[in-house]
DNA sequence: GTTAGCATGTAAGGAGTTACATGATTTT
DNA sequence: AAAATCATGTAACTCCTTACATGCTAAC
């Protein structure tokens, strides 16, 4: 019952296909990229953990006995809770990611979507970034053909917002249009290709 | 009983205060101004303004019978309902708008407040500015940090959604710093000086 | 005469936050 | 020994969307 918004999911099922994590350090990764810039509070994160837990796509795990200098929980009762991937979970990431269809470019799903594109194959990223580009230049269209229809109304700082707000979307398209040129010529990843 | 994060009313609220509206209307400014680049749906509006109607900030209003050519409901039994600000509602208006404090700057509310800069003074605007201001280099310093605390675990296009969510940010930072300015300066509404 | 757009609403549900509640570990 | 940070969780609530339901008016 995959339901189509699930980004979170989709996030933590990325971050744990790396190795084990526990929530506390999931949060954090999650916060500082996946452009989730805003901190994801507990009070999702540990709801969404249950839910991958008691679809089978996770499992708990005791972190590892000694050793790695990680700090244990040792003799204290309630410990951190390691989440690992199942074959199971590793199996519907690939598959939900894999999805290339209109939900794959909304505002939401894009941009965690994006940030696992290195485990897509070349047709799939193209797809969703040809989307999602089109996706951006209808929503130009449509506020550029609404603000032309109604410029006289607006003062000097709404029309700034605006023009602010159209600027953005524009960069939004212009980056698109680059990664699809790099992903047609090559397919190399972004980056430092030095 | 004032809301923190009543974003929709005060956006509303500022829209009547240039006239009366009819909410298909309303959706429409909504939507393509303010920020507001994703349509809202009417699931949201009419119970929005229904909350309105309730505290006596606006009131119904008759549309104005024959005249101005434009569509009357004339004999059909439910036609347009034209909303129109009370003088509570103005003053209500007025008093959220003025609130420079933390909530002001926050995603959501900064947007909307800006838009109505115009009735503000500019002290006010001073204030909400830059505390905005801050507010954003605040998130840049805490993504840049933790994007360098873990530069080696990403791959090629976790960076770059991280390189591009970051110069939103800094240009967004920048777009408030020409702001600042130019309200210090003068504080002539930004918009073609000519 | 039927499609498209105008116009208003309600009920159910999704996705998240805040505030609360608890307790261990590390640093000062 | 106090404070900060690590760590996990729940209940209530907010804000919004989707899907539904209704009916008028203009254009083709």
């Amino acid at each position: 019952m995959a339901r189509r918004g699930d980004v979170l999911s989709l996030a933590i099922l990325g971050l744990l296909h790396d190795g084990p994590l526990h929530g506390y350090e999931l949060r954090k990764r999650l916060s500082a990229t996946l452009g989730m810039f805003r901190a994801l509070s507990y009070g999702s994160l540990y709801p969404a953990l249950k839910l991958l837990l008691s679809q089978g796509w996770v499992c708990e795990q005791v972190p590892p006995m000694a050793g790695t200098g990680a700090p244990l929980p040792l003799h204290g009762k309630r410990g951190r809770i390691v989440y690992q991937l199942t074959a199971e979970g590793k199996e519907h990431f690939q598959h939900v990611l894999s999805e290339s269809g209109p939900s794959s470019w909304e505002d939401g799903n894009f941009d965690v979507r994006f940030a696992f594109f290195a485990r897509l194959d070349a047709e799939t990223r193209l797809r969703i970034l040809e989307g999602r580009r089109t996706r951006m230049s209808e929503r130009l269209d449509g506020v550029r053909q609404a603000s032309q229809r109604s410029r006289e109304r607006w003062d000097g700082y709404t029309l700034e917002l605006q023009r602010h707000g159209l600027e953005s979307v524009e960069r939004e398209v212009r980056w698109l249009d680059d990664l699809i040129d790099n992903e047609r010529r090559g397919g190399s990843p972004p980056g430092p290709p030095s």
